[in-house]
RNA sequence: GUGAGUGUAGCUCAGUUGGUUAGAGCGUCGGUUUGUGGCACCGAAGGUCGGGGGUUCAAAACCCCUCACUCACCCCA
């Protein structure tokens, strides 16, 4: 019989174990974070019913969407009534309108599943991949001080993942819509447009070629003069307070812009109060997020050099986040940490270090007639909390070494009939390359000290 | 969905102007005897050269088709 070529679909992320175990102690310090100020958890199902998920989404996001659908229910040529979520901002629409009146609000929430788009894979791009978000929503209104929170949590949780270098940089949407209609683009479409087109600033890396986008493409339609004055307000450098006085010295009266430039100077002030360093944060004009859902404040997080793989983690605010749903009024702030491609760069980078395994210690098997007393030795660390394995062959001790070794466990222990006799273990530390022996009774307390330094 | 590029061992790649049984490094497995891993040495396994067709005395190499993957566009974590 002929096999089939074991392999995952493209886009998809499958790790080895210990890589496994990486990226979930990422997850742990990411999931620490959340919890640490003050946010509670809740999932959601992978799949939504199609007509629920798809209410709001535009043509581009639905051509994205996988469909779910029986195959008995494929055979009788029904049309797919569940579909996969695409991100967890909507399927968090869909859940705090269902359960509004169990909710307390401001409702602060993380979520951390994998969410799939149907995309082609590329680069730090993946058709499944996890989404670590948290959100605040409010009923009816929700202070500015939780636009300044986001940037906080996020550095809490970089620092501690030791990621090397990053920017949380952000923006204010008002800013660039009020700086667009006072230039006369009335239409939504048209600003909708420009935005995404100022997205690509980044990438393109030319601003003449942006300029020749916004004038030259059928959606924006710019004048050369208002693409140019576009181009030159946003590529304002600087400190917080240099760009937000260059704001401040714009000919532009719509008031729009003017709420714009009130609001990121707070959430700047904000961030200083949160005692952020602005080492790692800055105002960047630039920053217009394509999602049009997005109203207020916008964030993106780059890491240092790393930039050319995207945003690893972004977010905005949304003045009605489940407008399709519910007549409440909803307004929201968010980020998500897109962790899968995060993990991605940091393997890329050479960032993440292939840890130890989960397993902590060897129970190594010398002679098959002391298995009861490996066993009663591995029950007693199992007792102390200690993640314990027992080799069940009598291999060589070089090979049970060699397995160790290799699977990552930085403790073995040996107990033949020498040790046996004299009521002693054997406590080897592979990393370390030390080898002592203690007294039966403290052997929990001898693996937990460690190697001795030196 | 659109465009471009690349397909030789598990991985990274060699393979002369087409010319015998297609190679290396790394990895994997085994060995170097008695209770000690990493290092070294020895050995082994592993390839229908992505697939199909064509040109030729002869194709991994040249041509056509096809598939897969990668990169870019769109969009986005």
């Amino acid at each position: 019989m002929a096999v089939i070529t074991p392999r995952t679909p493209p886009g998809t992320m499958e790790l080895l174990p210990r890589q496994q175990i990486a990226f979930q102690r990422m997850l742990d310090t990411i999931r620490r974070g959340y919890e640490r100020f003050g946010f509670v958890p809740i999932e959601t199902p992978a799949f939504e019913l199609a007509d629920v998920l798809l209410s709001k989404s535009g043509g581009e996001t639905e051509k994205q969407v996988y469909f779910v659908q029986s195959t008995g229910a494929l055979a009788n040529d029904k049309r797919p009534d569940l579909a996969l979520r695409f991100d967890l901002t909507v399927p968090l629409a869909r859940y705090v309108s269902e359960h509004q009146n169990d909710l307390v609000f401001p409702f602060r929430r993380y979520q951390m599943q994998r969410v799939y788009r149907g995309e082609r894979a590329q680069k730090g791009r993946y058709r499944e991949f996890y989404q670590c978000d948290i959100d605040v929503i409010g009923r009816d209104g929700l202070p500015l001080l939780y636009d300044a929170e986001m940037p906080a949590v996020i550095d809490t949780i970089f620092s501690e993942l030791g990621v090397g270098g990053f920017k949380i940089e952000l923006n204010n949407r008002k800013i660039l819509l009020g700086f667009l209609m006072s230039l006369g683009v009335d239409s939504p479409e048209r600003r909708a447009a420009v935005m995404r087109e100022l997205d690509k600033r980044d990438k393109l890396g030319d601003d003449e070629k942006v300029v020749a986008n916004l004038v030259g493409g059928d959606d924006t339609q710019l004048s050369v003069t208002d693409a140019r004055a576009l181009l030159t307000l946003v590529s304002a450098t600087g400190s917080s307070a240099a760009v937000l006085a260059l704001l401040d010295a714009q000919p532009v009266e719509e008031p729009t812009f003017r709420q714009g430039v009130a609001e990121l100077r707070e959430v700047a002030a904000a961030l200083h109060a949160f005692g952020i360093p602005e080492e790692r944060w800055r105002l960047n004009l630039a920053i217009a997020r394509g999602l049009d859902y997005y109203t207020g404040t916008v964030y993106e997080t780059f890491l240092d050099g790393r930039r050319e793989y995207g945003s690893v983690c972004s977010g905005g605010r949304y003045d009605d986040l489940a407008s399709q749903y519910t007549t409440s009024r909803l307004p929201g702030v968010g980020i998500s940490i897109g962790a899968t491609r995060l993990f991605y760069v940091l393997q890329q980078t050479g960032l993440v270090a292939e840890g130890a395994s989960t397993v902590e210690v060897l129970v190594t098997q010398l002679d098959a007639a002391l298995m009861p007393a490996y066993l009663a030795l591995a029950a007693e660390l199992r007792g102390a909390g200690i993640n314990t394995e027992i080799h069940a062959d009598a291999a060589k001790l070089g090979k049970q070494f060699k397995y160790a070794d290799k699977a990552g466990i930085g403790v073995a222990v040996v107990v033949g009939p020498d040790e046996q006799a004299a009521g002693v273990v054997t406590v080897k530390f592979l990393t370390a390359g030390q080898q002592v022996q203690v007294p039966r009774a403290e052997v929990a307390a001898a693996i937990r000290r460690g190697p001795t330094a030196g």
